[in-house]
DNA sequence: ATTTTTGCAAATCATTTGCATATAT
DNA sequence: ATATATGCAAATGATTTGCAAAAAT
């Protein structure tokens, strides 16, 4: 649940246009909690009667992302999704049980790509962590 | 380039068959260096003429990443890839421009994920870790 | 003999694209 | 006005599936 105005707000920063069905999609965005699929933004547009093509979505979506307000990720079982996130580099931490997810700071990450790069020689340019577990409320729910 | 046998090996140690068309993915496999997609060893198996349908390396695929030999991984521009790898938890380096990728031993990131589960309270059960960048080979030829 | 695996072609699914129209600036 | 974004429907591309035949145990 973000604010979708921060969306918004990073549109009209990139100098991007601010059409209704970016707002839409935005706003759509904006009230997942966990991950999700074009196809789920696509059906839920669908059920609420939202006027937004599926291509739309997509094209939204890549903008999104170049935009750094969404993130794509992978789930474990090698899904496509996506995520709400601010943009700064992060990572998240995905529950497999209710696909809530939660943001993490690069913390310590930074240390064992610098590790890695000493070790093997490579010049590190990106790197991609995805923790996948169960979030505190489904375990307690679980418990 | 992996030793086939240790795929081979991998396959009777799990009950499953050992068949000609298997045999042949695991080859192919193993001949590879960097990431590879399915449609990779289909194209390298009919230019060879090696006898393998396309459904069968996609199953055969997903055998051996069930059997951990292999490991799906997914590009930083979004494509699905897989490299071959030992049957232990552990990470790649890919190197963005031949494609060659090097394993990465947990070293660090176990600390990290510790970490991540203290100030989050999931309880996390899986990660993956992708590093992309410049192997040292390509540092070198891009002078 | 029995069970698993294969190959093919058809089906499915996600994503992209062409292009004329509509909209934001 | 002008550049950009949209919607649709068609195209693409990757992966999956049904099913009868083939091969492994």
């Amino acid at each position: 649940m973000t604010d979708p105005a921060a969306v918004v707000g990073a549109l009209e920063a990139s100098g991007a246009r601010l059409t209704g069905p970016r707002r839409r999609v935005a706003e759509l965005v904006a009230g997942r909690t966990g991950h999700f699929s074009a196809a789920d933004l696509a059906a839920e547009a669908r059920a609420r009667r939202l006027p937004i093509g599926r291509a739309t979505i997509f094209r939204a979506l890549e903008l999104f992302a170049a935009l750094r307000v969404v993130e794509r990720v992978e789930l474990p079982d090698g899904e496509h999704a996506y995520v709400a996130c601010a943009p700064a580099h992060h990572h998240h931490v995905i529950c497999a049980t209710c696909g809530r997810s939660t943001e993490v700071d690069d913390r310590g990450v930074a240390a064992v790509v610098r590790e890695v790069a000493d070790r093997t020689g490579y010049r590190i340019d990106t790197h991609r962590l995805e923790l996948y577990g169960t979030c505190p409320r489904c375990q307690a729910a679980a418990g």
